[in-house]
DNA sequence: AACCCGTCCAACCGCCTGACC
DNA sequence: TGGTCAGGCGGTTGGACGGGT
């Protein structure tokens, strides 16, 4: 996911770069996708003045972006914390859960899975579920799917998200789509009373431990996705990782960062 | 080789909320 | 108490990429 942006990333970036100068009109807010400069600026920035403050943030730091494009970068690309990579089945497992208990409330999702942020679980979700959900009522044409579950197919669903628990989707008072809806009835279809139970004893310690040993079996991930959650999604994280960046607090640092981006 | 289509994900948009005055 | 504003959040879009035809 990592690798196939770099190349367009960086085509894009001198793009906007050359139409943020020919625009001419200097004040002019930068739109698009950020160059490794801009990052590395960002990082700088945030660290000097913390995650906050985001549009006096973006004026200080002389990026001509608003603040909330800060923010976003940073929250969602930039932050040490972010774990990057595929999700993987139990995290899928997760967000099922939690998107039965809250609906789209995606931050709050994405506060119980450290290392992933709304926007991707957003994305995931909206890939992934709806693609599910499209497919399996397809495959259940004319009739929707009934409280029994008996007119689904559990091919229609992953083996991983057969285990999810679908507990009180009508506990959400979040507007949910047509197809949000059936990926819920699609759960809770699949989901035998008895495993509905179990999952229902399962604690989330031990959901996140099963998760901690997965990733440390190193079983989840494929190839790619273990390349992509090892490396970098560009030089930028190769420097944070090289300099240490995380660690910054002298301008010799800044200067290395700049050097390194160039 | 060229085109089409689905997937993925970064980034933007607009609304909401809470803090501050 | 009402107004203002920054930040947060969910929804949506745009474009690259890869696989299929």
């Amino acid at each position: 996911m990592v690798g196939k942006k770099t190349a367009m990333a960086k085509e894009e970036m001198k793009k906007n770069i050359d139409d943020e100068v020919s625009g001419g009109s200097g004040g002019r807010m930068r739109k698009g996708p950020w160059t490794e400069q801009e990052d590395v600026q960002l990082v700088w920035f945030v660290r000097l003045f913390g995650e906050r403050r985001w549009d006096f943030l973006a004026k200080v730091s002389g990026l001509k972006r608003t603040g909330k494009s800060c923010r976003l970068r940073w929250v969602n690309y930039l932050h040490p914390g972010l774990k990057r990579g595929r999700i993987t089945a139990d995290e899928e497992r997760l967000i099922l859960h939690l998107h039965s208990q809250w609906g789209s409330r995606w931050s709050r999702i994405a506060r119980s899975l450290p290392g992933r942020t709304d926007n991707e679980i957003k994305n995931f979700w909206r890939t992934h579920m709806r693609k599910m959900a499209h497919d399996a009522k397809k495959k259940n044409t004319p009739p929707p799917v009934t409280s029994s579950g008996s007119s689904l197919s559990s091919s229609s669903l992953t083996s991983s998200c057969s285990a999810a628990t679908a507990t009180t989707a009508t506990t959400t008072t979040t507007t949910r789509a047509g197809d949000d809806e059936a990926v819920d009835q699609l759960v809770a279809a699949t989901t035998p009373a008895s495993q509905h139970q179990q999952q229902m004893d399962y604690t989330m310690d031990q959901l996140w431990n099963d998760i901690a040993a997965a990733e440390e079996a190193d079983t989840s991930y494929d190839a790619a996705a273990a390349a992509a959650m090892t490396s970098p999604p560009s030089p930028v994280w190769e420097f944070c990782t090289d300099y240490s960046l995380w660690r910054i607090d002298d301008e010799e640092y800044y200067k290395k960062m700049l050097d390194a981006s160039q």
